[in-house]
DNA sequence: TTTAAAGTTAACCGATCTGTTTACTTACCG
DNA sequence: CGGTAAGTAAACAGATCGGTTAACTTTAAA
């Protein structure tokens, strides 16, 4: 089934729906832009909708495991690892080739619920949840369910303002407000009440 | 230049535009869900780009309105208009015809900087972190920069988390963030060092 | 009552959309 | 060697895209 045609396609498209957005771009560009025939595309992908399915989840896959190795390998513990995380996004923002989140892109165009589009998009963000929740529990914190999911919030808010204010230091006011929170989570330290 | 017409021309296109994505929603479409011809609205509008552009504004100036009023209506001193933010949000997202927000989704379209559309979304976030600045300010809080851009960070995390993910309760996650971010920023209080 | 602006329907333009088809060329594999 | 899967270019189909035009009707103010 795999092909390096194939794969090229799924490159190209990835490059082109995050610059011009998914019903910006027609088959005919993404094929010519691949050098790939519109025969081939169509031999690879039964419709441009599963172009952009297999595009959305090769992106899932590569671009997490890339977050995950780069937040490990700019850490040590996972109490650090935790504030690596914005410093992995930061450096992300700062890409000539940075186009926000492609799967909150690929939401807002497509807004119908439980589709396979929209499954896809969710799934990427459940499993980076996953990630954040690992590394909160490895980090014993006392609530690492609540700290991952707010950790998960800060990302999301910090890639759109970086997007859309065009303020790639939103990673670091991001990664100050995740310190206030890691601390208040942190079993040794004095709880003050709510 | 204003008549029924148009203001008929920019809601329908708000609601399209938002269900669909901006390169999803032609302009034959529009003017038929607005019951104007097509001829009428190349009267009032000279090209799509035109009507986008005013679709933008029109939604700017009435979100910020409402939102800045129902911020006010929920409490009574400047500190716990902080936290009714998410408040607000939070019954925002339980809309049924909640598809995030309109700017983050149309920036995700438009990816060329410096542009029209670009610089409205621009526009939009940086009066609506104008407002937050206002309370931190008024709140008495140390850093009032600081805090309301974290809480706007935050609220573009809900937002997003509200729409792809389909967690309204976001909101809650997020105010729970923002309440202990606003708690270290008060200056009666011991800060305990970084 | 005249007149100009705002409105209508419907046809048309060239371009592009997703998707199909035809006829032909590789390249590898049993 | 012979067959099959993967590739090409290019035309085609029907729909829709953004945008224009022609001929006509409504509306409201001077």
């Amino acid at each position: 089934m795999n092909s390096a045609k194939r794969q090229q396609l799924i490159d190209t498209a990835i490059e082109l729906f995050n610059a011009h957005g998914f019903h910006g771009v027609g088959i005919d560009r993404i094929a010519h832009a691949a050098h790939v025939s519109k025969k081939t595309m169509y031999h690879h992908f039964r419709s441009k909708e599963e172009l952009i399915l297999a595009a959305l989840r090769h992106h899932d896959g590569l671009f997490r495991n890339n977050f995950m190795k780069a937040v490990q390998a700019s850490a040590p513990t996972p109490r650090e690892r935790l504030l690596a995380i914005f410093d992995v996004a930061q450096a992300w923002f700062g890409d000539n080739k940075f186009y926000g989140c492609m799967f909150i892109n690929a939401v807002g165009e497509y807004s119908e619920p439980d589709t396979p589009i929209r499954d896809a998009c969710k799934d990427f963000k459940r499993q980076l949840l996953a990630f954040f929740v690992e590394l909160a529990s490895e980090a014993g914190l006392e609530t690492p369910g609540e700290v991952a999911a707010s950790l998960a919030i800060l990302l999301e808010g910090a890639i759109v303002t970086a997007q859309v204010s065009g303020r790639p230091d939103s990673a670091r006011t991001a990664r100050h407000a995740a310190a206030v929170l890691i601390e208040r989570a942190t079993p040794s330290l004095a709880v003050e009440a709510d």
